[in-house]
Formats: C-alpha cells, sequence, structure tokens
RNA sequence: GCGGGCUUAGCUCAGUUGGUUAGAGCGUCUGCCUUACACGCAGAAUGUCGGGGGUUCGAGUCCCUCAGCCCGCACCA
C-alpha cells in the first residue's frame, strides 16, 4: 500500500517492450532447462529450417504452436526443452551460394570442391542467423545453448554411425538404377522430391517400318526424342494382331537401326492405343525393367545435363530434351512417318526444389532398404505408442509406409554429409567406415578415395530428435531429453521427416522418437489460396509483428490454427491486437483499482465471505482454466484460445468488471466488501495472464511485472490447473439470471426506443433463494439495466412488459412509447417459432416411445424446456395484447 | 486405380461418445464518447447444416447414394 501505485501506459504498444522481454528472459537463462533437473521432462525439437531461409509465416505457424505447448507445459511444472536448429538443406543452399557465384561469373567447378564448401560455410555463417533473430522476434523460447546444426561435427558424426550401420547390417546398397535426376541440380532426388503435376500436351503416333518392309508398327508416345534410343517395339504376346511379329526386326525411322520386337505381357496393355509399345530402357522406368526382362540394350540418348548425346545422332546431340523433340517430330513428319499428334492430358514429373522436367536416368546410387525399417515404425503408430494427431492422418501414414520404395539416399552435391565409403584405387574393394582407412583392408594398397557423392538433407534430417541430444554419445541430454515428448510439424513432410524420424529412431535408439505427433496445417490467405511471392499474397510474419505486435500474430495463428488449410488475412491480425489492447486496458482499469501488490495479496481474502459475483468470476475462471488444459492436451489451440478470448473479453471485462464497479467506487458494499472485491479482481486478473501467456508471451509479462509480482517472471509462475473446489455452480446460476434479466431489460429498451438516460422500474417475482439473491444483488440490475428501482412486492401494474428468465418473473415500467411495427413483428415471429417448438415438444413427450427409451435427464430436460415455452408464450402473448385485455 | 478429407450464417471456420433450442470471429444494421478501452459499449438480423434415401423415440452428428471441391500415393504408350 505504498503511493507508489503501478502504472501502465495509456497506450498498449507492443514495439516497446517484446523485444526487451526477450532478451531479459534470455539472459536469466529460462529457456534453458536443466537436465539433472528432478522434474518431470518435456522436450520438443525445433522442425530444422533451411539456414539459408527467412522465417516465412508457415515457420512463424509451426513454432508459435510449439512454443505454446512448450510454455504452458514449462509453467505446468516441466522442465520443458525447446531444442532450435537448422538444416544444411543440401540442394537449396548449395543452389544459393551458386547463384551468388554466378553474379561474378563463377561456377561451384572454378572453386573446386573444397573451396565451394568453404563458401558455403562462410555463407552459412554470414547469414545462418537471420531465422534464429526471427523466432526470437515471435517470443519462441528455444534454449539457444542447446541450437543445433546438421552439419555440426556431432550430427555429422550420428550420420556417419548410421550409415556404417546400416551398411553393416546390409540395409544399405549401392546399386545401377533408374532414378530420377533433375538436369538442373544435377543431381538424383528421391520419389519424395518429385512432384507430378497434369499438363497439355500431345499424345504422337509414329509409324515404324519392318525392316523387311512387309508391313509396319504403329507407336504412340508423349516423348517423342527419347525414340532415338529406342532398343525394342513390344508387343502383347497373346495378341493376335501382332505375335506373328515377335522376333521380327523393326527398321527405327531417323537413325535407321534395326530393333526386335518383343513379348511382354508386363509392358503392354493390348487395350490401350495401338498395343505396340516402343521400348526405351535408358529414359523410362517401365522400358528399364522391360529392358532387363528382354535383355535389351540400352542407349542413353539424354545426359546428364538434359541435353541429347552423341547417341542421338550428329543430327540431334547437344540439342536440349525441348529442341530434340521439335526436330524429331518434324523430320518424322517429313519423311511421313508421323501419323498423328492429338491432344493429351498427362503428367510430368518436376524436381520439387527448382521445378526443372525430370528425366529418369540409370545411374550408380545408394540406396537405403527400407521395408524392415518401415514395419516396427507401422507398428509403433499401429499399438498407439506413437499417436498422430489429427488421427485421420493415421491411414496416410500406413497407406504410405506400407507400400514404401527403397530410398536413394546419395546425392551427386558438395554441400552435405559425404558418404563414408572408401574405394581402393588398386583392387576396387569398397569399405564402409566411420573414418577414412589408411589402407585397403582387403590388398593393403593406401591409395583410397571416398565416395564423392553426399547423402540426402532428409538423411541427416531423420536423426535429429537424438543427434541434437548428443547421440551416439550417452549423454545427459539423451538421458533427460529422450524420447522427446512433442513432434509439430506441418502434414506436408509426414513422408519427408516424420515417419522417417521414427523409422531411425527405432532402429538407432530403439525408442519411439517421440510419443505424439500434431500435423498442422499450411497457412494460406484469405480466399485460400496459397501465399506465393509471385500472386503477392505472401504475409511476412516479421513485417505484421511489427506492424500488430508479436503476440497478436501469435494469438491469431494460435486460434485459426485448427484445419488442414489456415486462412490467413491482416485483418484477422488486427481483430486479435485489440484483443492485446482489451487486455491491456483491463489491466490498467484494474491497476487503478487494486490496493496491493500480487505478492501481497494472494489468497488474501476469504472465500467464505465472498460476494455472488465474486464467486461467480473465480468459478468460471476456474472452469476457463479446465477447458483451456484440456483444449491444450488435445493439441486443440483453436478451443484454448477462444476460451481464453471469451472468458477475458466476455466474462470478465463485459460482466465482472461492469458488476465490480459500484462496490470497488464504494458506492455500494462495506470497506470490507471493496478490499474483498480488490483482491478478486487482482486474483483474476493475475490467473487470465498466467492462462494467456503462452498464447501472448510478452503483454502478459509486461502487465504481470507491474503488478509487484512474488515470482520472477511470469514465465515460470504457475499455469492454472482446475481446482474443483472452486467450481460454484450456485453462483454461476444466480448470475446467469442477472446477466438474462439485465439482457432482456436492455433488449426491452433498444426494441422500444427507450432513450439512455431514462431509468425504468422494473417488478421480480422469485421465490426463497432467489428472491435473496436477486434482492442482495439488485444494485446491479439498476446500474447495469439502467433501473430507477426493483421492488420484489407484486406491486407490477397491468400495463408492465412481463417476461420470464430462468423462472424468475419480471415486469417492466416501459413509458408510454407505442411498440414500433418492428417490434411487434418480432414478437409475432417469436411467438410462431414457440409455437411450433412447443408442438414438437408435445409431441415428443406424449410419444411413449420417447419416453420409454430416451434417458431420463433428456425427457426431464425435454419437460423443463416445454414449461419455460408455456410461460414465455403466456408473457409474450400479454405483451401484444391491447390494452386492458391481457390478463 | 488405391487411400484420405471437405461441403454448417455474407466471409472464414467450431460443433466431443446421435439428445431435439446449431455456435464463434470477422462483416452488416441500430443506438451510445457510461469516469479501462470508440482498437470501445449496448442491442439486432441472417442458416431447408450440399441433394436424396435409410437406421433411430430422436440425425449437422451413424449408414447408403448422388453431386461438387480438395489432398496424398500409384499409373499414364
Amino acid at each position: 500500500m505504498d503511493n507508489t501505485k503501478p502504472e501502465l501506459s495509456t497506450r498498449y504498444s507492443p514495439a516497446e517492450f517484446e523485444q526487451r522481454w526477450y532478451a531479459a528472459w534470455e539472459a536469466a537463462g529460462y529457456f534453458t532447462p536443466d537436465a539433472s533437473s528432478t522434474k518431470p521432462k518435456f522436450s520438443i525439437v525445433i522442425p530444422p529450417p533451411n539456414v539459408t531461409g527467412r522465417l516465412h509465416i508457415g515457420h512463424a505457424l509451426v513454432n508459435t504452436l510449439i512454443d505454446i505447448i512448450t510454455r504452458w507445459k514449462r509453467m505446468s511444472g516441466f522442465e520443458a526443452l525447446f531444442l532450435p536448429g537448422t538444416d544444411h538443406a543440401g540442394i537449396a543452399t548449395q543452389m544459393v551460394v551458386e547463384r551468388e557465384l554466378a553474379k561474378q561469373g563463377l561456377s561451384r567447378h572454378d572453386l573446386g570442391r573444397d573451396a565451394f564448401v568453404e563458401k558455403v560455410w562462410q555463407w552459412k555463417n554470414d547469414h545462418g542467423n537471420q531465422i534464429k533473430d526471427q523466432l526470437k522476434r515471435l517470443g519462441c523460447s528455444c534454449d539457444w545453448t542447446r541450437e543445433r546444426f546438421t552439419l555440426d561435427e556431432g550430427l555429422s558424426h550420428a550420420v556417419r554411425t548410421v550409415f556404417v550401420k546400416l551398411y553393416e547390417d546390409g540395409l544399405i546398397y549401392r546399386d545401377l538404377a533408374m532414378v530420377n535426376w533433375c538436369p538442373r541440380c544435377h543431381t538424383a532426388i528421391s520419389d519424395l522430391e518429385v512432384e507430378f503435376e497434369e499438363r497439355d500436351s500431345r499424345i504422337w503416333s509414329i509409324e515404324y517400318p519392318l525392316a523387311d518392309g512387309s508391313a509396319s508398327l504403329t507407336v504412340a508416345t508423349t516423348r517423342p526424342e527419347t525414340m532415338l534410343g529406342d532398343t525394342a517395339v513390344a508387343v502383347h504376346p497373346d495378341d493376335e494382331r501382332y505375335k506373328h511379329l515377335i522376333g521380327k526386326m523393326v527398321k527405327l525411322p531417323l537413325t535407321g537401326r534395326e530393333i526386335p520386337v518383343v513379348g511382354d505381357a508386363i509392358l503392354v496393355d493390348p487395350e490401350f492405343g495401338t498395343g505396340a509399345v516402343k521400348v526405351t530402357p535408358a529414359h523410362d522406368k517401365n522400358d528399364y525393367e522391360a529392358g532387363q526382362r528382354n535383355k535389351l540394350a540400352s542407349i542413353q540418348v539424354i545426359n546428364e545435363l538434359g541435353l541429347m548425346t552423341a547417341a542421338a545422332g550428329e543430327a540431334y546431340a547437344r540439342l536440349t530434351r525441348e529442341e530434340a523433340r521439335t526436330k524429331v517430330v518434324a523430320d518424322l513428319e517429313a519423311i511421313g512417318l508421323l501419323r498423328d499428334a492429338k491432344p493429351y492430358k498427362n503428367s510430368v514429373a518436376f524436381c520439387a526444389r527448382c521445378s526443372t522436367i525430370v528425366e529418369p536416368m540409370v545411374s550408380r546410387q545408394w540406396f537405403v532398404k527400407i521395408e524392415p525399417l518401415a514395419k516396427p515404425a507401422i507398428e509403433a503408430v499401429r499399438d498407439g505408442r506413437i499417436t498422430i494427431t489429427p488421427s485421420s492422418w493415421d491411414s496416410t501414414y500406413f497407406n504410405w509406409m506400407e507400400n514404401i520404395h527403397d530410398w536413394c539416399i546419395s546425392r551427386q552435391l558438395w554441400w552435405g554429409h559425404r558418404i563414408p565409403a572408401f574405394t581402393c584405387g588398386d583392387c576396387q574393394h569398397v569399405m564402409v567406415a566411420l573414418d577414412s582407412p589408411a589402407s585397403c583392408s582387403k590388398c593393403g594398397s593406401t591409395s583410397i578415395s571416398q565416395e564423392t557423392d553426399v547423402l540426402d538433407t532428409w538423411f541427416s534430417s531423420a536423426l535429429w530428435p537424438f543427434s541434437t541430444m548428443g547421440w551416439p554419445n550417452e549423454t545427459d541430454d539423451l538421458r533427460a531429453f529422450y524420447p522427446t515428448t512433442t513432434m509439430i510439424t506441418g502434414f506436408d513432410i509426414l513422408f519427408f521427416w516424420v515417419a522417417r524420424m521414427i523409422m531411425a529412431g527405432l532402429r538407432f535408439t530403439g525408442e519411439i522418437p517421440f510419443s505424439q505427433v500434431f500435423l498442422n496445417g499450411l497457412v494460406r490467405d484469405e480466399h485460400g489460396q496459397k501465399m506465393s511471392k509471385t500472386k503477392g499474397n505472401v504475409i511476412d510474419p516479421l513485417e505484421v509483428a511489427d506492424e500488430f505486435g508479436a503476440d497478436a500474430v501469435r494469438f491469431t495463428l494460435a486460434i485459426l490454427s485448427s484445419g488442414r488449410d489456415i486462412p490467413l488475412a491482416k485483418s484477422r491480425m488486427q481483430g486479435y491486437a485489440a484483443f492485446a489492447t482489451k487486455t491491456w486496458n483491463a489491466a490498467r482499469f484494474a491497476m487503478m483499482n487494486v490496493e496491493s501488490t500480487l505478492a501481497e495479496s494472494t489468497s488474501a481474502f476469504d472465500h467464505a465471505k465472498l460476494g455472488i459475483v465474486e464467486r461467480w468470476i473465480l468459478s468460471r475462471c476456474n472452469a476457463t482454466a479446465r477447458d483451456v488444459n484440456r483444449s491444450l492436451e488435445a493439441f486443440r489451440f483453436d478451443e484454448a484460445a477462444n476460451a481464453i478470448y471469451q472468458f477475458f473479453w466476455k466474462e470478465l471485462c463485459d460482466w465482472y468488471i461492469e458488476m465490480s464497479k459500484p462496490v470497488l467506487s464504494g458506492r455500494e458494499g462495506t470497506p470490507e466488501e471493496q478490499h474483498r472485491a480488490k483482491a478478486v479482481l487482482l486474483t483474476v486478473l493475475d490467473r487470465a495472464l498466467r492462462l494467456l501467456h503462452p498464447f501472448m508471451p510478452f503483454i502478459t509479462e509486461e502487465i504481470w511485472q507491474k503488478l509487484g509480482p512474488a515470482d520472477p517472471s511470469i514465465m515460470t509462475a504457475a499455469y492454472p490447473k482446475h481446482d474443483a473446489s472452486l467450481d460454484d455452480a450456485e453462483a454461476e446460476r444466480v448470475v446467469e439470471i442477472v446477466q438474462g434479466i439485465v439482457t432482456t431489460v436492455r433488449n426491452l429498451r433498444a426494441s422500444r426506443g427507450v432513450p439512455g438516460k431514462e431509468r425504468l422500474r422494473l417488478h421480480l417475482r422469485a421465490d426463497g433463494a432467489d428472491r435473496a439473491a436477486l434482492e442482495a444483488t439488485a444494485y446491479l440490475l439498476r446500474d447495469m439495466a439502467k433501473l430507477s428501482e426493483v421492488r420484489f412486492d407484486g406491486t407490477a401494474p397491468e400495463s408492465a412488459h412481463r417476461d420470464v428468465v430462468g423462472g424468475v418473473e419480471l415486469a417492466l415500467e416501459l413509458p408510454k412509447i407505442e411498440i414500433s411495427a418492428d417490434a411487434l413483428a418480432k414478437i409475432a415471429k417469436e411467438i410462431e417459432a414457440l409455437e411450433k417448438e412447443l408442438a414438437g415438444a408435445e409431441g415428443r413427450l406424449s410419444n411413449r416411445q420417447f419416453v420409454e427409451k430416451a434417458p431420463p435427464q433428456i425427457i426431464a430436460g425435454a419437460r423443463a424446456r416445454r414449461q419455460e415455452i408455456i410461460d414465455r408464450l403466456a408473457t409474450l402473448r400479454q405483451n401484444v395484447a391491447p390494452a386492458g385485455t391481457g390478463e
């Protein structure tokens, strides 16, 4: 009770305190959990963003949700770890640096491998902190002392360890295979990194004459340029039209090469097209397999850069695929062998990274034999050790895992984990080991060279939950925080990342990497369109954080986060910035009224002596704590945020603060009551701020600190939990009646156009406890409904307007203002609706089946409702009856 | 082809194990500067819950079916 009352500035200006609080929290070490703590552990690892990237709204969403859960757990008594870090993102990062080099007219080959890699590291050191600063700006409570990078020495060691183990277990093999090749990235990519898109194209029919000139076969293709590499024509072995041709030779147009007609029941569907298929084993997956079956030659006519090779013929060599296509079609037409070129829709494979058309290419690559890894990973989800939320993703997960293909893990890049395979220069013996062997284990030669390929970035990401904790070493962190508790990430990387982490975790740590997976939706614009720079509908999280405050951005993302698509608009953020302002102003009001600090006043009131309004708000606050905790348990961020929003704004501000004003100002009640009201106001504000803190960390800390708390920071204060002893059904029931009466009177005033300053007289009829409670709170009715007096003596005049609220009959004396036609029509409409409902209720209650089968409480509810309708109809009819004829 | 999802107020979405009276935010309309807040207060309007059928005493909720939209996987001569 000093005279230095805490104060908040009159305006909410998040820029004044958000960054200040982040720095203070970090400096105080609040983000850094203690692995040796005896508290229960909660841990979550960040989905590592690309180290060269900038934070986009999708990152903001995921990390906000992670931070909400982490802060909530931390306040709920857990030793909580939010482990941050970044991903080296092989292709993307290499591309960025190559683009930089290109500006100087250089390619990576001009620098050489070592110098180029050094250049990328330099780039990483110069630009890799951007994401970090952006996460800080959003308030993410990451433990920066544990920050990791997928190319750190520790994580690289984990990658090599895993590679060696898988190799030794026979789960990694190197083989010649048809892979997806990106001519632009100049590397193989995995099936997942290929995106298919429907394109309007053509299907060309080409005539292939038999070598003996006796006849010809017509084949169809969507890629005429590949005909230069055809090594056979296939027909179905049972096809009566063609079976006699099997074994004969065809003269391949434009090249003059003779190729055989083969029978292949797998490749050819006799119903499709002409029933004859050209076979290009070097450039088509199915043709490659058919080539193996039929022992066909393979002629590579397209090279690693997507250019036609010498084998395609001098006329076509060095043309691009597109140029070759045009020329082949023209040349065929010129010699009269092009039958037709019909418009055709087909799905084209693009590189997910650079959108170049992928070229199927045969090359020697490293693969992971995935089925043995997938099986236990399927089990872990099937038996519930890992839960996926929303659960509708289960079947997608199973569907993919059960039909999984071997994973191509080698990339022809320079930036990444170089594959720890070593080849003897003399005997070609291949050794896979953590470190470079000094000599060949077979022939003793010291001429050893390491594999030049690097690993798919996702190979290292798959280890992230344990490699970041120090695995394969038995570290304190690994013991304390692994398995992690929760994984939150976008559903788009369920296969890329989540599934692979589960497989890797089970295989190498023998444990699930996390027990809960929450898959969040994808942020779209307000019309559901994907955000993209070209469309110009991108919302930059940093920009909006500056405009509305990081708290508003976080709250908006949380409250919109349900669903697969998250339609985001700046106007929504503006709306929740208004909520922050509301919070600020409510706190200002409280501070103008309270007389003690939070530290002094906690539980400084005797609950038994509290008035009904105080009991009510404490009960509501308690129910909100229950709802918020329950929603967060279920990852229903939208429900949780909404529960706080509704409680804070509607119940706390619109009702409780208004209802407490008469007592707080001293107009009503005793000094003791005033004292208690102040204590309750402070208590409820404190609890509300704590509930809100995970969503809006900055504003809650700024306000809370001004309240003179006992704890050093709200982020380490206890999160409110439901306390059954604070549930007060009776207070809630009574206050609901009070609210109902106030609302009814306000309604009538508005619909009758009663001027705001005119005070009206209200008559109430209630029994026993209700009457006592209403008499005790009559001052509230007077205040909030602008009444001159509230009477309980049954002296309401005939002309008064009647209504029933929660069993309490009310009669309002209205001035002689004609009921408007609108108001009358409204009442008539309501009567009509009630009559309809009454008929329904009566029909139901007189239905024997309903009475026999429905549960008792439903029947009781129906009876109560029927009575309510009857009462209400009576009052409504009375109100519209001409004066004097009413009963 | 296989698998999954969506269709609820003008817009964007909630709606737990079926319980009859379908909610929120934003927007719209009306009246208010009431001593925390006009980024505010009070009040109001709006839904054949995509169409049809079924199960049930009772369906937005379960089943079937039709239509439209979306996503993933596979295939595409």
